[in-house]
RNA sequence: GUCCCUAUCGUCUAGAGGCCUAGGACACUGCCUUUUCACGGCGGCGACCGGGGUUCGACUCCCCGUGGGGACGCCA
């Protein structure tokens, strides 16, 4: 036994990758769980037969696992209890706590129309309800519940307190499919029971499903768990997240290089708060989460914000973790060459004055090809500012000249192969370009822009030249500004 | 249409009857700083859906409207 008796799941169903608000649902429950001391668990949903598919399972697994979300106990697959679930409900049916329905799809279908044309809520007919011998040359049917007629059913949700719902308004929703396939109200159930689920977190478009599962508990003679209903993620056009109106896939965002942290971290702004803290770690998030401050009303995915958020956890990060991560994540961004140099000391260096001042991965791995790549870069010399003025254009030339002849010689009498070797530091650099600058008649950014773009190969580079002349090679720096005066 | 949920800046939110001339964050924007981009610092713009109650006093409580969302599947 744990030392609580908190049990939680999260129970994706795999008929698409992990959704991101599926992912703000796992996170709900990760937290709690592990705030209470319980257990986190995984139950895959797959009883949609033709539309579940293994690649999906994977994409799921794979994606809670970079989230740093994994189940505590073996994941359940509804798949593989099939025959279970149909035994419970032939047991229900015996027990007069649910009936087989011989009407059609397309009856079925017929009488909703009608109800709906009648300003009633659509619905089952109930025409098999009370029936008690097969129908007349009909031989498959489908197993329904046999939800009371009259009454109320009432449940205290932990974010939005209490919920009624008059028992007219609740469908004989079907158990067991004509092809002897269960359905998701039936089997979450049988499931939770099983699973010895304590708290109920999902979204809250399971809402209107709590009062038939409520039924189920009662007539599985169950303990009902505490249920807690999230508010929906919408798009930028307010409605429910979706493929349509943004970018739903968790792995997307893996690509286009955001840390899993901060992902969480926004997410967990969306529907959560503590106060003004808008930055959270995710011990912090565990320590402080409540399901009592979970907001009610649905909240807008804004990727700016996400974006934000990322740049914050950016600069936390562990240089060397976003390492690890470009190498395994960002290798396309690369050159053999420039891969092969990410393991250098260089590279070490390189990336905490990177890092701080991009905002995803992705970025870094391209702010860091360019320096770590042997050659020269290509570099568009047209949009540089010295075409505007032939004569300033000479004059820079000339101050790049003197300071690679004196860069050169340095590097020579030491025999050493960076700038940094030979003592020169950010200062000294400092000190240098603006000293030539100054004699030549130039202003510092007419001189460092040419310098930057070939040097760097970007033209606005995260590392500034006064730290990078430092320690980069100087015989990249004397090949790059060499293709510089050539230009 | 029916049922359920919901309503503070453009967006995420703070606010548990007087602390509110409503706070923070993103975005936008002005200035400063600056070797590009960015970061940073200091400002600005910008909201309590409407109407009734309850109360000495409502952003906060109640009711009604209206708006928004969700559900109404032999999907989950």
């Amino acid at each position: 036994m744990t030392s609580s008796s908190v049990r939680v799941r999260f129970a994706p169903s795999p008929t698409g990758f992990l959704h991101i608000g599926g992912v703000r649902t796992a996170l709900f429950n990760y937290l709690y769980a592990k705030q209470q001391g319980g257990k986190f668990l995984l139950r895959i949903e797959d009883t949609d037969l033709d539309r579940s598919e293994q690649r999906f399972t994977d994409d799921i697994l794979t994606s809670l696992k970079w989230l740093g979300m994994e189940a505590e106990e073996p994941i359940l697959y509804q798949s593989q209890r099939l025959d279970h679930y149909k035994k419970i409900a032939d047991r229900m049916v015996d027990q007069g706590l649910a009936y087989r329905c011989y009407c059609t799809e397309a009856e079925v279908e017929a009488t909703r129309e009608q109800l709906m044309k009648e300003g009633k809520k659509a619905m089952y007919g109930r025409t098999c309800r009370e029936r008690k011998e097969p129908l007349e040359g009909r031989t498959s049917y489908a197993i329904r519940a046999k939800f009371p007629l009259t009454g109320t059913t009432s449940f205290t949700d932990m974010v939005r307190g209490e919920i009624h719902f008059p028992s007219e308004d609740i469908d004989d929703f079907v158990m067991i499919r004509t092809n002897g396939v269960p359905t998701y109200n039936f089997v979450v159930v049988i499931d939770d029971v099983e699973m010895n689920i304590s708290h109920v977190i999902r979204g809250d478009d399971h809402i209107n499903n709590t009062p038939k599962q409520i039924y189920l508990y009662d007539a599985l003679q169950a303990k009902k768990p505490v249920f807690a209903h999230l508010p929906m993620i919408l798009g930028q056009d307010k409605k429910k997240l979706s493929k349509r109106n943004g970018e739903t896939s968790t792995n997307a965002y893996r690509v286009e290089g955001y840390l899993p942290e901060a992902l969480l971290n926004f997410l967990v702004r969306l529907g959560w708060s503590h106060g003004d803290q808008e930055l959270f770690t995710m011990e912090e998030m565990i320590a402080l989460f409540k399901l009592e401050n979970v907001q009610v009303s649905g909240a807008v995915f804004n990727s700016e914000k996400l974006l934000w958020i990322q740049g914050e956890h950016m600069k936390r990060a562990n240089p060397e973790r976003l390492g690890k991560i470009v190498k395994e994540d960002f290798k396309s961004k690369f050159s053999d060459a420039s891969f092969k140099e990410l393991d250098s000391a260089f590279a070490a260096k390189l990336i905490p004055f990177l890092a701080p001042k991009v905002k995803l991965v992705k970025e870094l791995a391209e702010q860091l090809h360019p320096l770590l790549e042997p050659g020269v870069m290509p570099v568009d010399a047209s949009i540089l500012k010295w075409n505007k003025d032939e004569s300033v254009k000479v004059k820079i030339k000339a101050a790049i000249d003197v300071l690679r002849n004196e860069w050169r010689a340095l590097i020579e009498s030491n025999q050493k192969n960076t700038l940094g070797e030979c003592g020169l530091d950010h200062a000294g650099v400092d000190l240098k370009l603006r000293s030539v600058c100054e004699a030549n008649g130039l202003k510092l950014g007419d001189l460092t822009q040419p310098m930057r773009h070939f040097v760097t190969g970007h033209a606005s580079s995260a590392i500034g030249l006064f730290d990078l002349f430092p320690m980069m090679n100087w015989k990249i720096i004397n090949l790059r500004l060499e293709a510089c005066l050539k230009s």
